[in-house]
RNA sequence: GGGCCCGUAGCUCAGCACGGUAGAGCGCCCGGCUCUUAACCGGGUGGUCGCGGGUUCAAAUCCCGCCGGGCCCGCCA
């Protein structure tokens, strides 16, 4: 039987150990995109599934709240350029809402990670900092910084100085962290100068010494990211590809951790990038997708759908114009995890169940939701931008699509998924997508009949003459098409084509009082060949 | 300079760790449907599995080498 990649990874973890501490960790430079909550959510998922199987494990998320703002992301006004170099955690909030920045995007943070349904546990590392969680790793780190600048200059080939130490104090004049450089020590005093000019930020000239145990200031990221895992016990972690690469952070933390602080190094799970329409994510460039727009049209689980369904390693590209197929696609996980459908390969049929299952937040429920396709929605939103829960009601019995009595969670999901669909068609939904009428019907009239042009004719005459019940409007419809001698569906057809250009479409009467009867008669008069092609 | 991922139907992709008749969805084509037709329901079309070698009775799958695309590291985190 083919194995979850999830399984198999828990599958290898177990073999060395029952016990784990799994580590996740995010910068906090400002909103997060939806690439950045795989990170969590794989640690989650792995901690859970560790017990799952007996052993013991806890996952943890860590924002990098102590690390120095290196840009200013486009929506935060230029003047906070000005706090460029120094640590999150001491620059305010842009949007004035929380204490600082770090709060603020670790707020918004966890909100996602609270949607989710990951548990999780929560550290900051400035507060590590603050509560002497990393003293006993800071203090080793300066007492061996040899040994780490031999290990840099094997494992990445750079080059330090030789009085470089791996802490970085946070300048007592300009508050900046990212442009101190430490080169001496007494006992727990660092000296350092603040001089570097690291590119984003320049150092103010001031000369100074800290004590570590103020927790104002930080290691180097290669050496925290092993002080880190010495500290927690980390077991395991998953982390990008940009730590991975040969020479990497992984590399040259792995060797930290060993030879300097004396402990094993974390068993890896990399991941490729979230794509976002073929290409990076990239904020300056403006085409980031975060969580909140997710569950702004579509649910969390989706998400995690999103995300577990493909191997880590292998790079997930995500479209918003293709949200409707991915909901189609969790939704078939749905049917067949519930046993409403089976694929012919057991192997994938298995895989779907698990991947819906790992996307659950909580016990999936017991019986199988009332599904609503999300492309019907995108139609029944366009058409009835205010429906209640009657009518939905009325047009998923009509359609097929109650099964059974629904259940107050399935109304609840049932409106959910309009609103979803109704944001999605507003925000983003490609042209080919949206009901709307035909700019020019001239086209038609070449297509049809000469009776369906005269039942069109009429019909336009029925419309304009009165406002019209939608029963009384119907049977019209029908005695016009018999009285010219034409099947009713010739007539149906004839106007379908008049409006969208198709064949068929929504129940005509409907769709006409969405409309408007008027603009639908001069669609019927120019499609007949009897009025202007102005509309 | 180094590392990772991808290349399979017109499009989006699954299948590859462990070789055994090439798959799905969308599109396209055809046919149905009317006191109902909420763009529905049938059926069909579709492929040098990027290229070249190798291993094998057998390769989309394993190995080597290319080509094309994407991303990352070699500043900072």
């Amino acid at each position: 039987m083919k194995e979850h990649w999830l399984d198999e990874f828990v599958d290898l973890v177990l073999e060395k150990t029952k016990e784990h501490v799994v580590a996740s960790g995010t910068s906090i430079s400002g909103s997060a995109h939806v690439g950045n909550v795989a990170d969590p959510l794989y640690a989650h998922a792995i901690a859970a599934e560790i017990r799952k199987r007996g052993g013991r494990a806890e996952a943890l998320w860590i924002a990098d709240d102590m690390d120095p703002l290196d840009s200013v992301p486009p929506p935060i006004p230029r003047e906070f350029s000005k706090y460029l170099g120094m640590p999150y955690v001491d620059i305010p909030d842009p949007y004035r809402c929380c204490r600082s920045w770090a709060e603020h995007f670790t707020k918004e943070f966890l909100d996602a990670i609270e949607k989710l349904g990951l548990e999780i546990k929560y550290l900051s590392g400035a507060s590590m900092y603050r509560d002497g969680t990393y003293l006993p790793w800071i203090k080793i780190a300066i007492e061996r910084a040899e040994r780490i600048r031999d290990i840099l200059l094997r494992v990445s080939g750079t080059l330090k100085p030789s009085d470089w130490l791996p802490y970085m104090p946070v300048c007592e004049n300009c508050g900046r962290v990212g442009t101190t450089y430490a080169y001496s020590f007494q006992g727990d005093r660092v000296l350092y100068r603040c001089d570097l000019d690291v590119g984003y930020a320049k150092g103010c000239g001031h000369r100074g010494e800290r004590d570590i145990k103020e927790g104002r200031g930080k290691l180097q990221w290669r050496v925290e990211w092993a002080a880190r895992w010495a500290a927690l016990n980390v077991t395991i972690e998953p982390f990008g590809k940009e730590h991975a690469a040969a020479g990497g952070s992984y590399d040259t933390s792995k060797l930290i951790v060993k030879e300097v602080f004396g402990r094993e190094p974390p068993i890896p799970l990399t991941y490729e990038h979230v794509m976002i329409g073929g290409r990076k994510m990239s904020k300056s460039r403006g085409n980031v997708f975060t969580p909140s727009q997710w569950f702004e049209v579509a649910p969390p689980q989706t998400l995690k759908f999103f995300l577990f369904r493909v191997h880590p390693m292998r790079h997930k590209d995500f479209r918003v114009e293709d949200l409707p197929n991915l909901v189609a696609e969790y939704e078939r996980a749905e049917r067949i995890y519930y046993g409403f459908e089976e694929l012919q390969d057991a192997k994938l049929t298995s895989l779907a169940r698990r991947n819906y299952e790992l996307s659950q937040i909580g016990e999936p429920s017991p019986v199988m939701p009332i599904q609503l396709p999300y492309d019907f929605a995108v139609v029944l939103v366009q058409l009835y931008p205010n429906m209640d829960v009657k009518r939905l009601l009325e047009v998923l019995r009509l359609t097929g699509h109650l099964w059974r009595e629904p259940s107050p969670e399935d109304l609840e999901r049932l409106l959910t998924r309009l609103r979803h669909a109704s944001t999605w068609v507003e925000k983003y939904a490609p042209e080919s997508v949206k009901i709307k009428l035909l700019d020019d019907p001239s086209a038609v009239r070449d297509k049809i009949s000469e009776k369906q042009r005269e039942a069109l004719a009429k019909a336009a005459e029925l419309l304009l003459e009165r406002e019209w019940g939608p029963n009384e409007l119907n049977n019209r419809f029908f005695e016009l098409s018999r009285s010219l001698g034409l099947a009713p569906s010739e007539f149906f057809e004839a106007a379908y084509l008049a409006l969208v250009g198709r064949k068929s479409g929504p129940r005509l009467v409907n769709f006409i009082a969405a409309i408007g009867r008027e603009r639908v008669a001069k669609h019927f008069l120019v499609a007949a060949g009897r009025g202007s092609a102005l509309i």
